[in-house]
DNA sequence: TAGAACCTATGGGTTACCCATAGGTCAAGG
DNA sequence: CCTTGACCTATGGGTAACCCATAGGTTCTA
């Protein structure tokens, strides 16, 4: 099959495809004529893999190498177990940053329910923003 | 003052400082000799601003579209409110994707303890993963 | 046989920086 | 005076996981 009946099995885009392809996630036949990209029903098993993967959290690049290993013959699952376990107190890490990011937010919203607009003079650009406390240490990414 | 000292004085690095002039975030005047960046402490006080914004979560081009407003005399405020009140559901969802996939894996290693490693076979690749359910709707980025 | 619908490769965009490179500038010490 | 090291510059590439536009070749269908 192509590329696109290949992503609309797997409910992805064909541009999805096409990354995983280029990726070397999938490694499908070429057609000889005409160059296409020639999926199996092998490569539409391992596009759901990569799914379920990715719904577990695993990178795309991680993803490769537990596909390069089973097709090694090596058992990926000792690293599969390991990602895992390593990357779930980053997730939580990740979650608790936001969540003091929010507070932040609706501590913001909710004070600055009671302070007025004000017009920019040459010490103030917005006095909302500049009533926050000073970035001491933690960082953000949004 | 340049670059080095701005960064120091302001708790970012260099680089950062550079970012945020190619950003246009800061207007620094040139040295007409060498060309260096000069910065006035009014620019520390708008790092510090950018600072504080950056920790209640709006991006860099916020921050420009929040400061061009207000160099043109106008109160940047609504628009900050505005922003502000219509990020923080997105962080509330960006955190509960979060948890969803923080359970997901944490349901996958403990229902994992009870299940041996297997060398990948023609259909199975790591049937610790391929024993999750399929991706039916779910986004993540983590 | 024409047009629609598909395919290809390439390169650029997204975010907020970080880093490497090559080369110019400057202050201090020998 | 000159070297050394610390600083500055601009440029371009990398990050993650795709999305999109372009230009051009192919296949299907009426």
């Amino acid at each position: 099959m192509k590329v696109n009946e290949l992503a609309k099995r797997g409910g992805v885009t064909a541009e999805t495809v096409r990354h995983y392809a280029r990726e070397r996630l999938l490694a499908p036949q070429r057609h000889p004529d005409n160059g296409y990209q020639l999926f199996s029903d092998n490569d539409l098993e391992r596009l759901r893999f990569i799914q379920r993967a990715r719904k577990l959290g695993f990178s795309v690049a991680e993803i490769r190498d537990i596909l390069t290993h089973a097709d090694q013959g090596d058992s990926p699952c000792p690293l599969v177990r390991d990602l895992l376990a390593s990357r779930l107190p980053q997730i939580r890490a990740r979650i608790a940053e936001l969540e003091a990011l929010a507070e932040r937010m609706e501590h913001a919203l909710t004070s600055w329910q009671h302070m007025p607009d004000g017009s920019p003079d040459g010490h103030s650009v917005c006095r909302l923003i500049e009533s926050f406390p000073d970035a001491t240490s933690t960082k953000e990414t949004p």
